[in-house]
DNA sequence: TTTGGATTATTTACAGTGTTAAGTATATTT
DNA sequence: AAATATACTTAACACTGTAAATAATCCAAA
């Protein structure tokens, strides 16, 4: 069936073209800033074909969010070659900071915008691109405990402790709380990297503990 | 001059009631459904009406932003009689976390939303509010570094620190990161108190080194 | 090849949003 | 009482997401 297939193909390319269209806009010009309108324009359709393709916003959304994931596993392509569990875990803070701050929109839609997990509730299934990371986390920091890098504790608790610190960091700073308290602008970021050091080197401690 | 005088009061009154009705609103409904029309509707007044005692609908986001400060502020009442300065720093994380997840409304407009952050630029003043809010934990930290209670290191930078975890634990829930993750949703509080108990812990141990 | 049915796209419409400009009523001053 | 200043409303603009009805296109069978 040829022609079955050509037109599935058809339809999954305007989908293609609605996401590139919509990520276009909330790259440029800000979450708040899509709208199906715009996204039409750009594809030249009428807005209400895009609910042809998509449920509603909140699936375009949920999409990009899932591509934002995929951008992020790509940065931390670096870690492969990391043997050590303690710099890979530094490297891999580094990574999420550095990512959050230069793809504020992409890293808004994964972890503060509500949208896409109200979505994940909707179609009744796990939060899979987020859980993938936490787990590659929680995996690191039991290698640092096996290898007597970091002292052991809970490895879940302390996968959350060190996500909430870098998240809070990220979104701290990127929705302007930071840069309302420390005065001069280019000292965010430094700041932010020895929050990290400051955590890092907390947990190198705790393995030289007795 | 009793009449001008009455005049001021009136108008101060009404605009009493014009953040009433929003907080009304955004603490029952949310802050996506405040709109001008519903506060309108609320204290029975035309919509326009609302723009003769404020600029816009952010300069009311705003003044809300300083209501939840206060709230906050109120609850960190019970810090005054802690004098281990360790042990306040605990209670004061718990509070954090505390207002934070029963004022969720109130905490994004205090540390999420873009909008009073926007507000400050726009009328060029500091934010008093986050910088007290800062500077007391800075000090508490001060005053375990002076008191041994825990390690030295740059009370600035380790200031952050803690209000990312914090900020970072609070958000990651209300934005529902951790419902999706921790599949037994009565153990999201249990395991944000445990890693509040880790940084504290942390914190301790580095006080006893050496 | 033409008809009929499915697919795809558009037009129209609804109910909402923040905000501005113009008009009206009320209160105060001259 | 007339003029002015203050307070408020009406009407309007330019948007928003989305549903229903309509029109156009495409493909298969008669």
């Amino acid at each position: 069936m040829g022609i079955a297939e050509r037109k599935e193909k058809q339809k999954l390319e305007i989908r293609k073209r609605i996401l590139e269209a919509s990520m276009k806009l909330f790259v440029e010009e800000g979450f708040s800033n899509v709208s199906i309108r715009r996204i039409a324009d750009i594809i030249e359709y009428s807005p209400t074909t895009i609910y042809l393709y998509f449920k509603d916003k909140d699936e375009i959304f949920y999409n990009l969010h899932e591509m934002g994931f995929l951008k992020l596993q790509e940065m931390n392509r670096n870690l492969d070659d990391i043997h050590n569990p303690l710099l890979r875990l530094h490297k891999m803070g580094e990574n999420y900071i550095q990512f959050g701050l230069e793809n504020p929109e992409f890293y808004d839609l994964m972890f503060i915008q509500p949208e896409p997990m109200e979505k994940l509730t909707e179609m009744g299934c796990e939060w899979e691109n987020g859980d993938a990371a936490l787990t590659r986390l929680r995996d690191t920091l039991v290698e640092c405990m096996e290898k007597g890098y970091i002292a052991k504790t809970d490895p879940t608790v302390l996968s959350l402790s060190i996500w909430s610190t870098v998240h809070g960091l990220v979104s701290l700073a990127t929705r302007q709380r930071l840069e309302k308290l420390i005065p001069e602008k280019e000292n965010v970021l430094p700041m932010i990297r020895q929050s990290l050091n400051w955590l890092i080197n907390t947990l190198d401690i705790s393995g030289k503990g007795k």
